[in-house]
DNA sequence: GCTAAATGATACGGCTGCGAAACGAATTGG
DNA sequence: CCAATTCGTTTCGCAGCCGTATCATTTAGC
């Protein structure tokens, strides 16, 4: 069964969730940031700079600086791919999925107490 | 009927409506600046500046640029409370409706067409 | 082997947001 | 009336992100 939101409560659960976000102590990352863990996250392995940069239309520098970022606050790792060592595999951290569980839980809670 | 969502849903939805986001042309607000517009479109008026920074837990002057800003991209409009020239009133546009209205439009779609 | 291509990182100048403090205008209250 | 309070704005120095251009390293092609 497919989930089915209208436009009032599409709107009131990105609220909710957001207010949570600016409330909260956790260090708020950009839009592109967030968009580049979610998608390390969620989509199949191996994550490089180049494929995220082309997946998300930005540049690499973007990716870079956003893994600096990200990097410093653990929620996300490189690895030079031996391979091809001209690559950077981006990986997950425990930290990372603790984050990432959280938010979820955030978003999962205001989803369910949603007025109708 | 409560919108129940599993965890990897409620994550899947964010990505994908972030990436929508990363990927259009549309200016992209900080997290606070899209909190601010969501609030004064969902809650009841009058919003002033003291109050939304009451709400959101931020400084006063976060608010007011966060005005300027979203002021200059006609998504938000200030006028003078007559009663009390001191405060200042936030209120809606079309041009913000419009933008919301489709920033909905992109969720609910993103949501209906998510993986069980 | 040696040049060309690919990959990620870095340097640069510019822009924007931040918190803290100070400010001007308007209102309140004694 | 006039001092104190309230409200929003402005200023300051600082930090972070941006795109463009360039760089070093590694690999591929001939």
């Amino acid at each position: 069964m497919a989930i089915d939101l209208k436009a009032e409560q599409a709107l009131k659960l990105w609220q909710e969730v957001s207010m949570a976000m600016v409330h909260g102590n956790e260090p708020d990352l950009t839009l592109r940031q967030f968009t580049i863990l979610l998608t390390v996250y969620l989509e199949p392995p191996p994550h490089t700079v180049r494929g995220l940069a082309m997946r998300l239309g930005v540049t690499k520098p973007v990716i870079t600086r956003a893994l600096d970022t990200m990097g410093a606050l653990k929620l996300l790792k490189r690895r030079r791919d031996e391979r091809d060592r001209r690559n950077v595999i981006i990986q997950r951290t425990v930290e990372g999925s603790v984050f990432l569980e959280a938010f979820a839980d955030t978003v999962r809670t205001k989803a369910r107490d949603l007025p109708r």
